[in-house]
RNA sequence: GGGCGAGUAGCUCAAUCUGGAUAGAGCGCUUGUCUUACAAACAAGAGACUGCUGGUUCGAAUCCAGCCUUGCCCACCA
């Protein structure tokens, strides 16, 4: 073994070597018949690998490679999301930059062309899994425009359609003027923007001109589409005005003034013009009064032909002239610096029109029904629990889900109109229209919202709708973990959508992992340039550490990235080579010969089994954090502090039952460990005497209650070596054993103790005094646990016993 | 505006659900030690009114009430 633990070298050369020898694939090394199954939540084909998939995939690869060891048929399915609007934008960037745009070159040329780019550019976070030392079975990517997945998201949209849960309808969406389509509520992100508030008036079309209701807005270029003033039924101020008629600035067109409880009084003037092609208040309260629907806004985002002689007008200067139009007229109240939050596309960042639309939509009350049922039941679980809540509460509001995009990029819709106007909804192209038999048809040219798509990933990825073998052997699937804030985008609808297809749930653990958030803790984001590329410290420090860093953080809800959590598990690895080093440097030609015998031996295998125990425990919990602290301390304090330093002697010698149990003792925390940092204990193990297999696959260590130890005598040993080191005193010890680890670890003949008896006799007194104080209060001993009380009085007994060593 | 977190040593975090033992680690700091695995180490040490104010209790970082600070997610206030 070098003397010096090169992570960079070893972590590729396992990576590669765990690939190519078939451990990664499903099924490998598989001891039993249960499977485990986990999908990796696929990534945008166009991404790069972020903090947060790299905790993800250290979580999974955690679950993954433990139940491996246990020896289950383990499947971890990689992939990636063709990200319908996320790709298009990138791609039509890239035509950008040579002055073209999509439209320019055609639907077709740009859907190859945006393949080619996927060709040259795309698929790198699986390389980035890779190197992060994530054991998914790469032999089985799958992509969501792959041929088959293509059929399962038609076959799963015809399933929809029979249903009766697909619908068209004209509605308000948001409206991406840039991309030029509809885009779902969770893909509009709100930025805080400076705008001018109006108040206007309105004036009554029955009065003098002086008189009418004042209402404030922000788009003054949507008044052109105003039907209507409304406000609160029980506002005082309005009490006349509701039923009466108001004049629109600009058009001159004579409104109703409607009453609506939805009005908040407290804003502005407490009216509010009614605009049902533009706003989505506007839009629910238009449709409940009866109102028109107009609409002077136009795909690109600039006035319509609807908006007569401002048509082809940018807003700002239809607003700039409808302003001026009201301000020779003297009905401009107020205008007045306003800072809001606006809609904007998460993609590209365009201000959100809303406006009127024909669209797809799906359904929602009836598919999410069985989904709320089975977490209610907790056939699937939420974690942490909070987020359970969250899930359900989201299920039940869902509102219905407008799943028609005007983008190239993606799944066109299964849809056919024949001349008539007949649709036919098929998974094949139809040679004929199904109701009238007649030609030619045209096919729907929309496509759907990526997340139908992402929502089929655990039973799509196995051949569904085939009945595959696979889909038979690895659905329902077991655990899912992935970011808060697509919950509501893709978690809940893979359940729902589960339960549709195949009747079940496709996992019964949904973990919610932590945030990573940046040092000064604010969001990890490429536009604030506070992110930090996970490839960094993998380069710098080594996966093995970089993962354990990312979970040893992972226990909150934000938690901020640290390199000091990273640089930990650099030190854990070298350790744990050192230690190793140290084992087999003596262990060469050494026949083992007995059963552990002797207190420290017994005493060492005894932690690795509770913190084995320990460890189960926090993963079966999905607290990775806890988990970290456990395998640390079980290392350096257990294993290297006392173990290691209390066998050297006879490790020096090389006697055969020292060396015996010294590599049973090592493999055992070596297991332990891979799951989290699979590579150095990996490479360890390769150096381990007669190993034939790898420990990828080698088996998790059962129970091992066989050597009861003498926690106490060691706990003794521990105990004086501190007051010897601090005082210079030798407490008596009782035994053998005792005596022989206290010399090998403290070593006393070489090691003066500090001297500083005095100070420790004045610890130890105050120590006594405490006790003391809290045994003589009845209360205390009446009502405090047993437990505690006793271990007050062994406390106690424990000072007097080190105090009289020392007085003594 | 709604939901969910966080506030503990100079820094990053445990312990809080289920009240109890000297509030633990790592980094940084001080002191000593190159000891045939490791100075990327070992040993010893300093460092904490556990955000604030009350309450419950024999006992509160932990439970309750209120307040302050801060983060994330969600949201149609024109």
């Amino acid at each position: 073994m070098e003397s010096r633990y090169d992570p960079t070298a070893s972590e590729s050369r396992w990576q590669e070597a765990w690939e190519a020898e078939g451990h990664y694939a499903a099924g490998a090394g598989a001891r039993r018949d249960d499977t485990y199954v986990i999908c990796v939540p696929p990534p945008n084909v166009t991404g790069d690998l972020h903090m947060g998939h790299a905790l993800n995939g250290s979580i999974q690869d955690v679950l993954v490679r433990w139940h491996r060891m246990r020896g289950f048929d383990t499947l971890w399915q990689p992939g990636y999301d063709h990200a319908g609007i996320a790709t298009q934008n990138v791609v039509e960037k890239e035509l950008a930059k040579e002055g073209r745009t999509r439209q320019d070159i055609g639907r077709e040329a740009f859907v190859d062309l945006t393949w080619e780019w996927l060709e040259k550019t795309g698929r790198t976070i699986m390389g980035q899994f890779r190197r992060l030392g994530c054991s998914l079975d790469y032999s089985r990517e799958r992509f969501t425009m792959d041929d088959d997945y293509v059929r399962a998201v038609v076959t799963f949209f015809v399933r929809l359609w029979d249903r009766g849960w697909i619908y068209r309808a004209n509605r308000i969406v948001n409206w991406c003027p840039f991309h030029q389509t509809a885009i779902s509520d969770l893909e509009v992100v709100h930025e805080e923007m400076d705008d001018t508030l109006y108040t206007i008036r309105y004036p009554f079309a029955d009065g003098d001109g002086r008189d009418g209701v004042s209402v404030a807005t922000v788009r003054p270029a949507t008044i052109l589409a105003d039907v209507g003033v409304a406000v609160h039924p029980d506002d005082p101020r309005y009490r006349e005005a509701i039923g009466r008629e108001v004049v629109v600035p600009y058009t001159e067109q004579r409104v109703p003034v409607v009453a609506d409880e939805r009005i908040d009084r407290e804003f502005g003037t407490g009216a509010l013009k009614v605009t049902p092609g533009h706003d989505p208040l506007d839009f629910d309260i238009g449709r409940d009064h009866g109102l028109p629907e107009p609409v002077v806004i136009g795909p690109d985002g600039c006035m319509s032909e609807q908006a007569a002689d401002l048509a082809g007008l940018t807003q700002e200067e239809a607003g700039a002239r409808v302003i001026g139009w009201a301000e020779e007229r003297g009905l401009v109240e107020k205008r007045e610096p306003y800072r809001h939050s606006v809609g904007t596309c998460e993609r590209c960042h365009s201000r959100i029109e809303p406006l009127i639309s024909l669209q797809w939509w799906c359904a929602r009350t009836e598919p999410a029904r069985p989904a709320i049922a089975a977490l209610q039941e907790r056939r699937v679980r939420y974690h942490p629990e909070s987020q359970h809540r969250f899930a359900i509460a989201s299920l039940e509001e869902a509102p219905d889900w407008c799943i028609s995009r005007q983008l190239w990029w993606g799944h066109q819709l299964p849809i056919w109109t024949c001349p008539d106007g007949h649709l036919t909804v098929t998974v094949d192209e139809p040679s004929a229209c199904a109701e009238c038999g007649v030609t030619p048809l045209e096919r729907e040219s929309d496509v759907l919202d990526t997340w139908f798509s992402s929502a089929l990933w655990p039973y799509a990825t196995l051949g569904w709708p085939e009945e595959t073998p696979e889909l038979a052997r690895y659905y329902p699937g077991d655990v899912n973990s992935t970011a808060r804030e697509i919950i509501r985008l893709w978690v809940n609808r893979m359940i729902w959508t589960g339960l549709e297809v195949l009747g079940d749930v496709p996992f019964t653990d949904s973990i919610i992992h932590s945030t990573v958030l940046a040092l000064d803790g604010r969001r990890m984001s490429k536009s604030l340039g506070t992110g930090i590329d996970p490839m960094e410290p993998i380069d710098e420090y080594g996966a093995d550490a970089t993962r354990y860093g990312l979970l040893k953080i992972s226990s909150t809800q934000d938690v901020r990235f640290s390199y000091g959590a990273i640089e930990e598990g650099r030190k854990l690895a070298i350790k744990l080579w050192n230690v190793a080093r140290l084992i087999l440097q003596n262990a060469e030609d050494v026949t083992p010969a007995r059963e552990p015998r002797d207190l420290e031996e017994q005493w060492i295998l005894a932690r690795i089994d509770a913190a084995r125990a320990d460890v189960e425990d926090s993963w079966a919990r999905f607290d990775f954090a806890e988990s970290t602290a456990t395998l640390y301390h079980l290392t350096f304090d257990d294993f290297c502090d006392w173990y290691a330093e209390a066998i050297k002697p006879r490790l020096y010698d090389r006697d055969p039952a020292a060396v015996a149990t010294a590599l049973a003792a090592l493999e055992r925390l070596l297991a332990l460990l891979h799951p989290v940092m699979p590579h150095v204990t990996e490479e360890i193990w390769s150096h381990l005497p007669a190993r034939g297999s790898r420990l990828i696959v080698a088996p998790w260590p059962d129970p091992d209650d066989r050597f009861a130890a003498d926690a106490a005598a060691l706990e003794r040993v521990q105990e004086a070596a501190q007051i010897f080191r601090r005082s210079g005193v030798q407490v008596e010890l009782g035994s053998e054993d005792e005596r022989r680890i206290f010399a090998a670890v403290v070593r006393p003949e070489r090691v003066q103790g500090d001297g500083n008896r005095d100070a420790e006799v004045e610890r130890l007194r105050k120590e006594v005094a405490r006790a003391e104080g809290m045994l003589a209060n009845e209360r205390f001993v009446a009502n405090a646990p047993d437990a505690v009380v006793a271990a007050e009085r062994e406390k106690l007994e424990r000072y007097r016993r080190e105090l009289a060593a020392l007085d003594g």
